[in-house]
DNA sequence: TCCGTTGTTCAAAATATATTGAACTATTGA
DNA sequence: TCAATAGTTCAATATATTTTGAACAACGGA
């Protein structure tokens, strides 16, 4: 039982761009990386969203080749591929996790009118 | 006669993110910054978009505080507000922008089944 | 002033992404 | 074996983003 990644030639930077163009996901990376890297599970995500959203999410992010998912008996540890995603991006996860990290989401109102 | 542009602690990075996370649109910005950030006016991109949609592009960008286009006479000129953004998220334009010019864009093809 | 150039805006249509709840699967522990 | 746990999948809906064409606006030069 093993899900499937894509590796690291088939990662492509719009993809990754895009998976992390989402709150919620962005939100996950940042407590991955906040975690220092420590496999997290499900449940400790369920502030942000329900389970079933989450799950999609999770799916994305594995997909764009941003975290791997490890089947663990009955639940996930997902992680950070921080070191494959940094040979492939130098610098990138980096800038977004550092940002990400201490500004604590801004809260996006309207900046026109 | 000029438009609107966020200033710096009105871009936020999901914004930016999800900006970036277009082939379309990172490609401008990649031409943006293959053109040594010298401003660059529509035309210069109609090989990527239609007039029409491109315009729809540009504004994203610029709504999302990655580009600023400036009115000159009967066209705009286009820059990477490159400084400003290496400002608020360290790093994080050049990693991009470094990727996205050596990698040709890698033909997405499918990477599961 | 009239025309061509350079783009924009609008509304409609096409497409893609996100969210939900109900039903399901796999694994563990009693 | 049975129930609880942890999470997935599916189909439907809701929402957002892209793309298009037709009509418009601003400027500059003849």
């Amino acid at each position: 039982m093993s899900l499937p990644h894509p590796n690291l030639d088939q990662i492509n930077l719009s993809n990754v761009l895009a998976a992390l163009g989402d709150e919620t996901r962005l939100a996950i990376v940042s407590q991955l990386a906040r975690n220092n890297d420590v496999p997290m599970n499900c449940w400790q995500f369920l502030e942000l969203s329900s389970r079933t959203n989450l799950s999609y999410h999770f799916a994305k992010l594995r997909e764009a080749g941003i975290t791997l998912t490890e089947v663990s008996g009955t639940s996930r540890l997902i992680s950070l591929r921080r070191a494959e995603l940094d040979r492939r991006f130098p610098g990138l996860l980096d800038a977004i996790v550092e940002t990400a990290q201490q500004a604590p989401v801004p809260d996006d109102q309207a900046w026109r009118d």
